[in-house]
DNA sequence: GTGGCAGACCGAGAATTTCTAGGCCTGGGC
DNA sequence: GCCCAGGCCTAGAAATTCTCGGTCTGCCAC
């Protein structure tokens, strides 16, 4: 059996830096500097002698190769985590997790997202007292909320619904800019829109093409 | 996004020492001292808070969470192969090779192994003039032949066949000592079996459960 | 325009991880 | 009873990875 593999240090710096479009917000996702997940990122590209990134002076695109890499990868590292998970319990691999706040939650099945079927394994976690500055911390990866959010976080509106008192909301899932559309989050979002079919709702645009 | 995961290295370390059932061998595969390859699983186990090894004086077993492990982390494997391999070709991931002497080619169809879809992807390399040094030496990981195979090796029959002058012969599988029960050769086993309504056939016995 | 800033890149050196080497220990086979 | 195979251990060497400055480029506000 022979063996050439990229490493998973640097697999994963690709898959946050993809996440993020950005290599400095997955350094803090990490907790490494910026310089590091360069340096694995481009060990990654030189290792499989593709360039997986586009690099702009404020930000990253994916290339083609590396948009068509991403959710591949994601999903090993799902698998990779749900059957470590299965022998070891408390290892916890890796979470994404998602905050309801408790308005929202009332008008969404219960338990969601965690009952739901068709969101494993990418989603982790629920968090049910989240609000808008966890996100921003990075304690958790994205809020569903009755309302928008704030000039800093992408709010993605999913629908309007009719809140316990009778008034009209739009229910948005909030998350860090540029992650409505990491694969995470888009089953979120397709699950939501399944489940409340929208009077309005936005519009999945997957940004990560190459341009040019 | 928390991460928490076992190192690329240490599953490597793991899968081929489960394979073998030695690290010793495990440690000649991959190129490196057996000690290193002792190090890594011990490191494994130490981050999963889990034995997967039974360590006995001469020779491994695994336990019963080392055996579950087992083929979902080869399964992770073939996963990064597969996507790895789509966006660099000339990466060559990882690959599990088959040897088929041309006598049971002939009675084999053609382009047997690589062309059985069910034995995607653990199969990944066909070599048509291989001859039983190959296997000792490592650079083919099993052998299709017609007529057993040698003391050293471990041999597995698959079905009496008749060859091209109408005699019969036994159709085996030759691999490394306690490797007829691996994923891989397993996969093959079952595949030839199904092609070749046995008149006699061996048995698969899995040997990788706990022990007392 | 021009200054400030964000974000990526680079190189040197530090820190951490991984590997090797050599000796030890145990049990099976002759 | 001796020899050998195979795993274990530890110390030190080797390799990898990370950090820390410093640089460069283009965007934005003034």
């Amino acid at each position: 059996m022979t063996y050439r593999l990229p490493s998973l240090n640097s697999l994963r710096a690709f898959e946050a830096a993809a996440r993020h479009l950005s290599f400095r917000a997955a350094a803090s996702e990490i907790g490494v500097t910026s310089g590091a997940i360069s340096q694995q990122v481009r060990k990654l590209e030189r290792s499989l002698g593709v360039d997986l990134f586009r690099r702009l002076p404020h930000g990253l695109l994916l290339t083609a190769e590396g948009a068509a890499y991403l959710p591949r990868i994601t999903r090993v590292f799902d698998d990779l985590t749900a059957a470590t998970e299965e022998i070891a319990p408390e290892m916890n691999g890796r979470k994404f997790s998602v905050g309801v706040c408790p308005r929202a939650a009332a008008v969404l099945p219960p338990g969601w997202p965690l009952a739901r079927r068709n969101l494993e394994p990418h989603v982790r976690e629920r968090v049910a007292t989240a609000d808008l500055h966890e996100v921003k911390a990075g304690a958790i990866d994205c809020l569903v909320r009755l309302g928008g959010g704030d000039g800093d976080l992408e709010r993605f509106e999913i629908a309007r619904v009719a809140d316990a008192s009778g008034r009209e909301e739009r229910l948005c899932l909030i998350c860090k800019p540029g992650l409505a559309h990491c694969l995470q989050n888009a089953a979120l979002i397709a699950d939501l829109r399944g489940l409340l079919s929208p009077k309005t709702a936005g519009e999945i645009v997957d940004v990560r093409a190459e341009i040019g």
